[in-house]
RNA sequence: GCCGAGGUAGCUCAGUUGGCAGAGCACAGCCCUGAAAAGGCUGGUGUCGACAGUUCGAUUCUGUCCCUCGGCA
């Protein structure tokens, strides 16, 4: 049974706990959703993937405690899961949620997939297997600055953009451009991540440096320790090859190369620590100019039960500020992120 | 103690036939509209081990010393 009113749910809310890798959002989203009686909707691109527990930091059934994880487990390693499928799929169980009063409360680190959630997506094509095959034959054969000299040719916009070397945005704008008959730059133009289909309220958790990178490696020791080369290799003796974009994901790609003989134990944990870390560094990047993240900062000595009251504090008046508007207001996005940004 | 090799960026090293020192990695900053844990861009002042000599000019040549690593004792 739902506890969002009619009124509050007519508004649409939507809550999103966001923040980079490791910085203790899962734990805290676990609490807050039992807290609210909903689920918590994931938002991360590699727990779609079925069979990569481990190394996507999947939270277990017991670390879950009865409370329903949706979006996670979507597709087959060998699928090519994107925004679009993730959207899509987002959308459908923040509708079911809304039917049964739930508050959608969205948890995850993969930045684009919030912002399409949050903003919409344009109305692009999606990616077509045939083009892009074609067009990165072309790119094998002729060389990228072929392939990007025919992008300032047909959209002299993107090409400004983007840098000759960026093959997959490059691929992906000749592609659509193909697909679509116009050029993508003309498409973002008039979306420009325009939409508004909800009330937003954006929780960003945040840690010092430090003490991030220092989570970042202890989380890495125990995923190592508790299988994360068994689950790579189970992976691959499974058909999975390593040129699956799903294998290219963190960990994965390290241990592939191990298992490989590419390189030895101890160089592939530095390599996966490494590169966890830089990954952590491009989501804070992306973060900062998301407008509208209302950021709690995580300290060392805080309880995981302390931040969950912060977060719930949040929400609460978040919600009540719903209540309180006048249907007039409806549609509007709420500002409430703003105030202490 | 003797012989050999070496001391240059946080690390590993290259280099200057003498002219304001340069790579990889680390690290940092940034971009992103169906691959996003992906993909891409940018960033190099450091007593060139110390002191003295030669020189218009020494990190580079010479001498002495210090330190590190091998080998022999």
């Amino acid at each position: 049974m739902g506890t969002l009113s009619a009124a509050v749910c007519e508004r649409r809310p939507l809550v999103v706990l966001l923040g980079p890798t490791a910085s203790g959002k899962s734990r805290v989203a676990v609490q807050v959703a039992k807290r609210f009686g909903t689920e918590v909707l994931t938002a991360d691109s590699r727990q779609a993937y079925r069979g990569m527990d481990l190394g996507t930091d999947k939270p277990t059934m017991e670390e879950r405690r009865g409370v329903p994880h949706r979006l996670i487990d979507l597709a087959d390693p060998d699928q090519t899961f994107n925004t679009g499928w993730y959207r899509q799929a987002a959308l459908a169980e923040i509708a079911r949620l809304y039917a049964e009063r739930q508050l959608p409360f969205v948890v995850g680190g993969t930045g684009l997939y919030i912002r399409t959630l949050v903003r919409g997506l344009c109305p692009a094509p999606q990616s077509d297997p045939l083009v892009r095959a074609e067009l990165m034959r072309f790119a094998r054969e002729q060389g990228r600055d072929r392939l990007y000299a025919q992008l300032v040719e047909i959209d002299p916009d993107s090409a400004a953009r983007l840098h000759p070397n960026d093959e997959a945005k490059v691929l992906r704008a000749l592609e659509v451009h193909r697909l679509a008959g116009q050029p993508l730059s003309a498409i973002h133009r008039l979306h420009a991540f325009q939409d508004a289909p909800f009330s937003t309220l954006l929780i960003g958790l945040s840690r010092l440096k430090e003490p991030l990178y220092r989570r970042i490696e202890e989380r890495i020791d125990w995923q190592l320790a508790h299988g994360m080369v068994e689950e790579t290799r189970s992976l691959l003796d499974r058909g999975y090859g390593r040129h699956l974009g799903a294998l290219k994901g963190l960990g994965y790609r390290q241990v592939a190369a191990y298992l490989a003989g590419e390189c030895d134990y101890e160089e592939m944990v530095r390599r996966f620590k490494r590169d966890t870390r830089h990954f952590a560094k491009r989501q804070m990047t992306w973060f900062r100019k998301e407008p509208g993240i209302q950021w709690i900062s995580v300290d060392e000595g805080e309880s995981p039960e302390g931040t969950v009251d912060r977060v719930v504090r949040l929400i609460e008046r978040f919600l009540d500020s719903l209540e309180g508007m006048m249907s007039s207001d409806l549609g509007q996005q709420t500002t409430l992120g703003e105030e202490s940004a």
